[in-house]
RNA sequence: UGGGGAGUGGUGUAAUCGGUAGCACGACGGAUUCUGAUUCCGUUAGUCGGGGUUCAAGUCCCUGCUCCCCAGCCA
């Protein structure tokens, strides 16, 4: 092995805060194993936000040679259903989450849980509080001014065993009393104001079914369980920095395994909505078509849009992890589809807006039978067979009549290459009673090489043989909101009047035959237009419906746009 | 106005003990091209402000500004 060369210096790659804790921890022990959990609530269904705390966990633990635990947050029946465990499972293993014979739910614990506020009575550092929710808010203070005691605090052990044990007997109504840690009234940390351990909740849950009428809060629950599970490094968003405090704190009464908890900034992207309650309200209301809606952000609405697992890790890993509130240009998610459709999407040819052409030198009855490859790129892909006749459609915009000088495809006397057939020249126009263009008529000529007029062929463009076309739903999208920042809204208004209202363009397109073929979730480039997967919901075998996932880059478009 | 966090090109994200501000994406320009795609090459532009310490400050000290989070028996 050669030595390297010292005027080269190794570029480590960049290491981002996270992982410079651990090996900060590792370098002091090499003992610490890193072992990370995803813990969502069921509540609803996961999205791309979502997306970058599983990659961010399940990577450290891949990295590190250390485990990953999924555990579902469930300790809110209320709002818990078994449907989103199903969801959340199917779309963390999607993306390629793996752990292993670990998935637990926070609700395995209860018992321990229990037990443990048993012992916290006991050690004075928890009473049974019989103030309504109202009173609780009046004793908590401001944020400014320190909070007062409840009349309850100074309960007597026994007294609030024995109140605690009939509380979870079932002998008091929902909201009647809570078990409180006792802290300090008087801190600045309003999570430590003696908050709630448990409530009194005669609801149904999802896994435990009635065995219990009183659930334990998030506070009191998510650290211990990240005990139990011998979780290492806790990984949260920043919200749940102030509750850090607290999270330590039970930890520390209880003298149990003590994870570490590490806060991060949870995703933003331009031109879209995140948070669970505006997702919710788009399905609830009608602005799209539900959660795997291929305009939301959600991972099913991914998915339908053609995303891969592979591009999704590709821009977690680049949007990298901090503590600053970014927020993602959606250029970003868009370029790692690119990327990593351009590798593996095989080409085909397909016409959105038809313009009809006759080629006048082909026979009717006799087309020509071509071979056009998979992927130009990668010629191992193979070719496929392609009819063409006398007449082809050609996209509508790849025809224009006063042409600006730099444009390179079709034009009165222009020529153009017909992708993987030969040149077509205009001849004449033909045009309808509006004086609208209905139809050109090109001489043309099988050899693709072929100069006009000294000069070679500048333009190639994509057509699909009309005989034999196959007309099938196309869905257009776009982004979902026209603005960068959708909660940025005009005095009196929301976000959904940043909605935009061409998102969704429903189009019946012309298709080559062999897309009659594609499987469902079957992405293919169609050529000079863009990504398209077939519908994983409304295909049928033989006849597909296609999402456009994203465009193809399109400089002179852009360009042409200014 | 209490407490907890955060500010590095247009957008993200690095910079070891205080030692050349780097990388990616975008934008712009060019080369190649049977996809105005891809690929390749190049250019662009940054340490929130003001003081201080120092040979040397993104980094240390002081001070100011801006943004985010917290007053659920949600998570």
């Amino acid at each position: 092995m050669p030595a390297e060369s010292p005027s080269v210096p190794t570029s480590r790659p960049s290491r981002n805060f996270i992982q410079q804790i651990i090996d900060a921890d590792r370098a002091k022990n090499p003992q610490v194993v890193v072992h990370t959990r995803f813990p969502p609530e069921p509540n609803g269904y996961l999205h791309i936000g979502h997306a970058k705390s599983i990659c961010l966990n399940f990577g450290l633990a891949n990295e590190y040679e250390g485990k990953f635990n999924l555990r579902f947050d469930d300790t809110n029946p209320a709002k818990e259903e078994q449907e989103y465990v199903d969801s959340i499972i199917d779309d963390v293993r999607w993306l390629g989450g793996d752990w292993e014979d670990r998935l637990f739910f926070a609700s395995d614990y209860f018992d321990q849980l229990y037990d443990w506020a048993v012992k916290l009575v006991k050690n004075g550092k928890a009473y049974v509080c019989d103030l309504t929710a109202e009173e609780m808010r009046e004793h908590r203070g401001t944020l400014t001014e320190p909070g007062k005691d409840s009349p309850y605090r100074t309960r007597g052990v026994e007294e609030n065993l024995d109140l605690l044990e009939r509380m979870k007997a079932g002998e008091f109504p929902d909201g009647s009393r809570t078990l409180r840690a006792k802290i300090d009234m008087a801190s600045p940390n309003l999570n430590l104001r003696d908050p709630v351990m448990y409530r009194v909740k005669h609801a149904h849950h999802h896994r435990t079914g009635d065995n219990w009428c009183i659930y334990p809060s998030y506070d009191y629950t998510h650290g211990q369980s990240d005990s139990i599970e011998g979780i290492t490094y806790s990984i949260c968003t920043l919200e749940f920095e102030n509750h850090r405090p607290l999270y330590d704190w039970f930890i520390q009464q209880l003298e149990i395994h003590p994870p570490r908890q590490i806060e991060f900034a949870r995703l933003n992207l331009s031109y879209s909505v995140m948070s669970k309650r505006k997702l919710l309200q788009l399905v609830q209301e009608g602005h799209v078509a539900g959660w795997d809606d291929p305009r939301m952000l959600t991972i099913r609405g991914l998915r339908r849009r053609g995303y891969t697992p592979e591009a999704m890790r590709a821009f977690c890993e680049r949007i990298g992890v901090a503590k600053f509130n970014s927020t993602i240009d959606m250029a970003w998610l868009e370029d790692a589809i690119r990327e990593d459709l351009n590798e593996r999407a095989m080409r085909r040819m397909a016409v959105m807006r038809p313009l009809r052409v006759v080629l006048t030198n082909v026979q009717p009855g006799e087309p020509l039978e071509l071979e056009v490859p998979n992927h130009p790129q990668k010629l191992e892909e193979g070719k496929r067979k392609v009819k063409m006749g006398r007449e082809i459609f050609i996209e509508q915009e790849d025809f224009m009549e006063d042409a600006p000088k730099k444009f390179f495809r079709l034009k009165p006397g222009g020529a153009v290459r017909l992708r993987g057939a030969g040149i077509a020249i205009c001849e004449e126009v033909v045009k309808d009673k509006e004086g609208k263009v209905a139809e050109l008529k090109c001489s043309f000529n099988p050899d693709t090489t072929a100069q006009v007029d000294g000069k070679k062929v500048k333009g190639t463009i994509h057509w699909v043989d009309a005989d034999s076309a196959l007309d099938c739903e196309v869905r257009l999208y776009d982004h979902l909101f026209t603005v960068e920042i959708p909660d940025v809204a005009p005095e009196g208004g929301s976000f959904l009047d940043n909605l935009n209202p061409s998102s969704l363009e429903t189009t019946i397109a012309k298709l080559e035959p062999s897309l009659a073929d594609a499987t469902s979730g079957e992405s293919f480039q169609f050529e000079r237009v863009g990504y398209f997967v077939a519908d994983s919901v409304d295909s049928k075998p033989g006849k597909p419906i296609f999402n456009r996932t994203v465009t193809l880059r399109d400089t002179w478009g852009k360009s042409q746009r200014k």
